[in-house]
RNA sequence: GCGAUCGUAGCUCAGUUGGUUAGAGCGCCGGUUUGUGGUACCGGAGGUCGGGGAUUCGAGCUCCCUCGGUCGCCCCA
């Protein structure tokens, strides 16, 4: 590679070959499976005003203070590139009078922007499948968004993937969770962890995932949601509880499990690697494959109605990387040129396009020297082969095929058609 | 933002305690052989050893800086 010529971005990436198959194919299965639940495709920009973002998700958090992407365009706004679907989707479903179509079920997918150091399953530029149910208030709706979730899992061929559920209640009880939980803190601020002495600043929830061992002494007795629910709370959660049973959706009650960004009310959920699996193994130090929740108090942040709400987006990378390889599609026909001539190479286009308006995937191969160009038609692995050569008096000879008898037979029509065309 | 680790041909990698024109396999190109054709053999193109600086008679191998990749922390899908 010469030393001018430029590099890719970090942490944006080049997908290619099986890898790139895998990609396609969680997009294709989350667009099969969406359309089952009947939810509808949205398109949005991928760009927004900064502010959309800066609202929504809270300016303290990390990825509003230092993880986006935002410049100032030539007017002189401030733009973003979207680090999440959610906000951006909100905007679009006030500012287009969508609640017309409440209750909005949608669907939507592509790249997102966040400066983060990459690793494993994390990129800049990343790509998620999002699915929303917008102005539904009912736990019915949670059950359905979850019960999508978890048959594009199992649709996927994912195994030893496990929904994490848990509740962070309506704003009330959230807040006073929150205040028990800061009190609780701050009795023993001393004894934890340096980036839990920080969290109980931003964002004390998070001190009940922590990983650090002088935290987790602490994690067992503190403040419990269940004990802040209010009645209506504490109802709206066993109604999803009970929906998922119904549903035959497995879930475990996950108490620690709090969500990142402060637009979340009620349910919160990600569905995680079962420890020791072969997807957790997979995905390294990113356990979640996908979250979501609850987010009511949102639209209100964008200057729109009271809004109930419930989404959830998952990363396609972390996903393909479960998938696995997923191989391209295969050669059918190949179709070998021996030689040089217009005829023949005419020859071969023509069987080439007989073939694929037949639905069979066909290529020529014609380039390089036509000694090896069977031999290439070989390597590739095509399932039969064709090959195309003149006598010496330049006349065009029927083609020599190569394959097995049921190939032979199910691609031979092309074969036959060809010969009678050549013929006349 | 912090930490660990790696960075040699298109790809995967070798390169001994620093010492002559930096190697292999695969891939690519050409040829020979075989001959009904996925073989074998021969040859070729392709690298300023990520970049810069330092030490040394001499560095791909040592040191420093820098830029990337990978993985982890934070945060998050």
């Amino acid at each position: 590679m010469s030393k001018n010529t430029p590099k890719a971005i970090r942490g944006t990436q080049d997908i290619f070959g099986a890898d790139a198959e895998a990609f396609a194919f969680v997009v294709e299965t989350f667009e099969r499976v969406r359309r089952l639940y009947r939810f509808r495709r949205i398109e949005m920009p991928v760009f927004e005003k900064t502010e959309v973002f800066a609202r929504s998700l809270g300016e303290t958090t990390d990825v509003v203070s230092k993880e986006m992407y935002s410049f100032e365009d030539r007017g002189g706004d401030s733009l973003t590139l979207r680090p999440e679907f959610t906000a951006g989707i909100a905007r679009a479903y006030l500012t287009n009078g969508w609640q017309q179509h409440a209750p909005l079920k949608a669907a939507t997918h592509g790249p997102l922007f966040r400066y983060e150091r990459p690793q494993k399953g994390r990129y800049r530029q990343f790509h998620q499948i999002d699915a929303e149910i917008i102005g539904a208030a009912e736990p019915q709706a949670d059950v359905e968004l979850l019960a999508m979730a978890d048959q594009l899992l199992k649709e996927l061929g994912i195994e030893g993937v496990t929904l994490h559920l848990n509740t962070l209640g309506d704003g009330t009880s959230r807040e006073a969770w929150r205040a028990a939980l800061i009190d609780y803190f701050s009795a023993v601020k001393d004894q934890l962890s340096e980036d839990s002495q920080e969290r109980l600043e931003k964002n004390p929830l998070r001190i009940l995932d922590s990983k650090d061992g002088r935290d987790k002494p602490f994690l067992a007795d503190a403040p419990k949601i269940d004990d802040f629910l209010s009645d209506k709370a504490r109802a709206f959660f066993k109604a999803v509880t009970d929906g998922l049973d119904a549903a035959g959706v497995k879930w475990v009650r996950a108490e620690a499990l709090v969500r990142g960004l402060d637009y979340y009310r009620h349910t919160a959920f990600e569905f995680i690697p079962d420890e020791g699996s072969a997807a957790a193994d997979a995905l390294g130090a990113q356990s979640t494959v996908l979250g979501g929740g609850r987010y009511d108090g949102l639209m209100e942040s964008l200057g729109g109605p009271a809004t109930p709400a419930v989404g959830w987006a998952a990363g396609i990378e972390r996903l393909a990387m479960l998938v696995g390889e997923r191989p391209e599609s295969e050669l059918e026909l190949a179709i070998a040129i021996e030689g040089d001539s217009e005829q023949l190479f005419a020859a071969g286009v023509r069987t080439a396009m007989m073939a694929r308006s037949e639905g069979i995937t066909a290529e020529v191969f014609a380039a390089g020297s036509p000694r090896k160009r069977f031999d290439k038609a070989v390597k590739s692995g095509a399932k039969v082969i064709m090959a195309y050569s003149e006598d010496p008096d330049g006349k065009l000879e029927s083609p020599r095929t190569k394959g097995d008898e049921a190939d032979l037979e199910r691609i031979g029509h092309v074969l036959r058609e060809f010969a009678l065309k050549l013929s006349n």
